[in-house]
This record gives C-alpha cells, sequence and structure tokens, in this order.
DNA sequence: ACTAAATAGTTGCTTAGCTAACTAATTTCA
DNA sequence: TGAAATTAGTTAGCTAAGCAACTATTTAGT
C-alpha cells in the first residue's frame, strides 16, 4: 500500500498545510501565497537580505527567488535595488505596504500553525521535528 | 526563525526525499519522475482502474492525474481504453514495457525507501506516522 | 594588468499542484 | 420521456520546484 508509506505521508501533509494554509489567506482576500509570504517575512526580518541569503533561508534556488522576489516587488510588497558595493547583488527591503501585511498576516499565519498544531503534545511536535532532521541527515550521506 | 517552525521541516523534507529519489532514478537511466512511478505502480496493482479511482487513491486531482497518465501512455507504459461500460470512463492497464519498468524500479525503489528511513526505530517510523495523521486531521476539522 | 574562475541574478524549459471552466456521457426523478 | 444534476475526463492559466544555460560583475592568480 503506498499511502501507508513514509515519504507519502509527509509530501501528502505538506500538500494539505499548503492548501489549508491557502484557502486561510484567500478567506481573510490576502493576495499572496504561503511561500510568497515566507520571503516576505524574511526580507522583513533581514534588511538589505540578497536574494542568495534569501535561498539559504529558505532553501530555494536561486530562480524561485528571483521569481518570487519580482512577484513581491510587482505587488508593491518589497522595494529592490541593486547593491552600490556589488552590483551584481540586490538590496531587498520591505516597503511600507509590506509592513502593514506583515501585521495583518502575523496573527493570521500563527492560527493556520496552532491549527495544524493542535492536540500535538510538546513530546510529538519534539519528535517530528528529529525524526524529520534524522531523514533529511540520511539523505545527505 | 522559520526553519524551525514544524511546517517548514515537513515541506522541506518531503522536497528534499523528491530530489533524493529524483537523482537517483536519473542515475539509472530511468525516464521517469518519482510521482509518475506511484501512479504507474497503482496502475500495476489495480488493473483495469479509472483515472478518478487513482486520484483518490494517490490523493491527487483529475487534472493532474490526466496529465501524468498521458505521460505514461507518451513513454508505453501504459494502455488507456474507452471503459465500454461507461463512455466517459477509460480503462487503465500496464503495458509490457511497463510491467518491465516496475520489476527494473521495484529495488531501486527499496532502496531510496531504505536510504531515507535509514537509522530510524520501528518505533519512530510510528511515531511520525501518528503524528502526521494527527496533522492532517486537524486541518480537517 | 589580464585572464580565468567564482558569484549574483535572470531566463527558459519541464513537471506538478490547484482552480475554474469546459465537453460529453450517464443518472435521477418528476 | 425529458430536463436537470452528476460524473469522468480534458484544457487552460497560475504558482512553484528543479535544472541548465546565460549575462554581468567581482575576485583571484600569475
Amino acid at each position: 500500500m503506498i499511502n501507508t508509506n513514509t515519504y507519502f505521508q509527509i509530501e501528502l501533509t505538506a500538500r494539505r498545510i499548503r492548501q489549508y494554509g491557502q484557502n486561510v489567506l484567500k478567506s481573510h482576500g490576502i493576495d499572496l501565497t504561503i511561500e510568497q509570504w515566507l520571503v516576505l517575512n524574511v526580507i522583513n526580518e533581514n534588511e538589505l537580505i540578497n536574494q542568495i541569503r534569501v535561498g539559504e533561508l529558505l532553501v530555494k534556488d536561486k530562480p524561485t527567488i528571483s521569481r518570487m522576489v519580482n512577484q513581491l516587488e510587482q505587488k508593491k510588497y518589497i522595494i529592490k535595488t541593486p547593491s552600490s558595493n556589488d552590483s551584481r547583488k540586490v538590496e531587498l527591503s520591505i516597503s511600507k505596504k509590506g509592513k502593514k501585511m506583515i501585521d495583518e498576516l502575523y496573527p493570521i499565519i500563527e492560527k493556520i500553525r496552532f491549527t495544524g498544531l493542535n492536540k500535538l503534545s510538546e513530546n510529538e511536535k519534539e519528535s517530528i521535528k528529529t525524526i524529520l532532521e534524522k531523514i533529511q541527515k540520511n539523505l545527505d550521506d
């Protein structure tokens, strides 16, 4: 049976969480995806960060970050300026509109997290973290 | 910190497993994706299954299954025939080439599974399954 | 100083997930 | 029986991941 397979369950859970989160955002009329929120949040927490660093923090590749940054820029949530020190780099910063969105999103994201992890004991939260890290480490070797 | 977040870890682990699996398939010269293998496997195990049922088993939507089935058909791994009882439905079956591929894939998939779950105790495997199910159930309510 | 290598970012192509809208066939039920 | 609803599958449009190839700038090494 495929659907008892651990990978299947991990992948399915990830999809379900994204889907649930996306629906919650939509129901609040938020014009961002969960992934875009992750990028926005990183930029908010790291003033003048560049795209490579965003990618490192979110473990995503350059093209993916490039495209998401462009979307956020188009929607006026962030500002993208070429670095004066090193003109290969960009410096990303959050706009006023972006800050407002972050504030609006904060409780919504908390609610999403809370819902998914509802009824999980501290033990279980710790446990799943440890197991997922083990799986990732297995794949690195 | 985003990357200590449980959802982030689940999603990242799923991505890592897919990537690892994809590389293993590629290194064996297999012209299938992990997801396509899932579909092929379901068809192999359920002779004359239709696409809706494949979608139910893999928890994927109709368009996704439709495309993957077409890819598998193009690559001659499966045969797609309209059902004679109900001409809205198709009947999917595996071709000889498909069966051969399944046989070839079997040990490779086992290796991928084994690698990811290496060093996990039975207890941990049971545990992650339970926790992931809890999370999914939380989101359903 | 000048070439070669490394780095940051972009573009293009493919697969997959999700939604919505659509066609065609089948069921329902009044 | 015939209109309305349901079902199976497809198509189209969007986002995102992954890969490869590319440009432009910066850094290293001789």
